[in-house]
DNA sequence: AAGGTGACCGGCC
DNA sequence: TGGCCGGCCACCT
């Protein structure tokens, strides 16, 4: 039968930005814990490649997201050399050598989304 | 239309 | 310390 009034189910990349929304100001995450937060920990690697294509989305905020050591591994998909950086350090946080200063400190752990 | 390719990660030498 | 590998899955030829 035909039981069919389940909500239609969000796709991964926007799961994917459903997180990515809710990272405070002054923030980062990792693509690792955003995977993990909806449901797919092993997928951290097309959690970039969904960053990637959130660049016409509004209110994303891409520049929060960065790899599990705390490195700007996507800085070379913005424009110009240093504008993740810019960004990030706009909003409070040290970046030396494409490395988040103290990144514990700022890290922002994602609730588990259900 | 099948296969290569990632803004990754954890495990394993 | 550093490199390789397998897993994941949407895009792009």
């Amino acid at each position: 039968m035909k039981h069919d009034s389940s909500l239609p189910e969000l796709s991964f990349f926007e799961r994917v930005y459903q997180v990515a929304r809710q990272i405070p100001l002054g923030k980062v995450t990792s693509y690792g814990a955003i995977a993990k937060a909806i449901g797919s920990a092993q997928s951290a690697r097309m959690v970039g490649y969904a960053m990637n294509a959130s660049h016409a989305l509004p209110d994303v905020p891409a520049h929060r997201v960065v790899n599990r050591n705390g490195l700007l591994t996507g800085k070379h998909h913005f424009q110009g050399t240093s504008l993740m950086q810019q960004l990030l350090e706009n909003e409070g946080i040290t970046v030396v050598n494409n490395q988040i200063v103290a990144f514990e400190k700022h890290f922002w752990q994602p609730e588990i989304q259900r």
